[in-house]
DNA sequence: TGATTTTTTTAGGTAAGCCTAAATATTTTT
DNA sequence: AAAAATATTTAGGCTTACCTAAAAAAATCA
């Protein structure tokens, strides 16, 4: 049986490396988690003692294949449990993460496999971010955020890259949300903030914004 | 904060004391969670700190003011839960508790409140027990068991008193579930057996069966 | 009522997961 | 390459929630 806590140093562990393709180090873990690096060193060893990672003193740590195996089915829960949140029950981007945080670590396979379905097998969490599936696939896609738009061009948000509430809060305040269609009109030089269309509504957004919304473009 | 364990506890004295309406004996609790009455006087030693329980040393406990709320706040989101697992993803009666013995532990307010408006505001879970109400109140019902219709009489069913899954599946192959129209139509009083319509077919079922199952009478 | 049985509590221990402080290894700087 | 700085591990403690065995209280029986 694998704990609440260990669950939470192999998701750590994959979401470093999904970054990094590193070995991952102590102290990173311990600045994710908030914890002590004492107590990472200290779950690494158990994590290793289960075969769950592959560790080497003084030089970091990395997932197994079962460790892999398991990160994976933790990330999928919890995207799963976000797309519910946000699609079924009207939850705002902002919120869900603390609950989805908690409602990963429910053991029941049939739950979430039955959950997958009732959401239609949806392959992109609210944030745009892809669900891995059943298999521990990760569908990947090539996304490009929205600063990187050419003018004229259009496409569909995908999602962000930038999990901050007051962020969020404020797409939501533009009415950007995933599926919606946005055209780019004008780029200023000096500060790269954009001119983008919204529906029929006209926006203009700087740099910091436009960088970390995530699109897929429809027309050159 | 309250812990897991404590909400169990908590649960569990409700649970006795709904039956009994008396003070609940250390013993009692360590049954029903499968613990030793050593753990038992431990745990409600804390729970007595926290002013959740009233307790007399060597006489037995009983929920206080603040820990009737908390304890029929985590009922409430059990049956929710179990509403949401049958209705919406088609968990069958039998395999719905274990899960949602987890599920309600997910700490958030506005989850279980939005998981009642998309469940359209039970009054009632999956085995026809009420569900509390976010004020804490439950809705009380004159339900009769089976056993105890009259010849002739027509009901709805309306629920189960016995969480067992030998017996839920046996109910699912009758076809016997939550809104089941059924007549008494004849009493062996050598066995207390009895038959009844359920839609347009007739079954033979043993007093055990029917004492379990809870109906309201649409028609004497 | 007094003896026996049952229930409950107390005492002392264990494992998980955290902590701080000290020791050791590694990396960076000069 | 040696010194200084940083990262990691070890050592020793703490809390929660469990355990068993023994002691104490309450209930039951004769």
């Amino acid at each position: 049986m694998i704990t609440l806590s260990e669950e939470n140093y192999l998701k750590a562990i994959l979401s470093i490396n999904l970054d990094t393709k590193q070995l991952v180090s102590t102290n990173e873990i311990a600045n994710l988690l908030d914890t002590s690096a004492a107590s990472v060193t200290e779950m690494i060893k158990k994590l290793q003692e289960k075969k769950l990672v592959i560790y080497e003193k003084y030089r970091g740590v990395k997932l197994s294949k079962s460790g892999t195996i398991k990160a994976f089915e933790i990330l999928r829960k919890h995207r799963l449990w976000e797309t519910f949140l946000v699609n079924k029950l009207d939850f705002s981007w902002s919120e869900v993460h603390d609950v989805a945080e908690q409602l990963e670590h429910i053991k029941s396979e049939k739950l979430i496999n039955k959950l997958d379905y009732f959401l239609n097998y949806p392959k992109f969490d609210p944030h745009g971010e892809p669900i891995p599936t059943k298999n521990g696939i990760m569908p990947s896609t090539k996304r490009i955020s929205l600063s990187e738009m050419e003018i004229n061009s259009k496409g569909i948000i995908m999602g962000v890259s930038l999990d901050d509430k007051e962020f969020l809060d404020y797409l939501t305040k533009l009415k950007i949300s995933i599926g919606t269609k946005v055209t780019a009109i004008e780029r200023i030089t000096f500060d790269q903030s954009m001119k983008i269309q919204i529906n029929s509504t006209l926006e203009h957004i700087s740099e910091d914004v436009s960088k970390n919304i995530l699109i897929k473009i429809t027309k050159k």
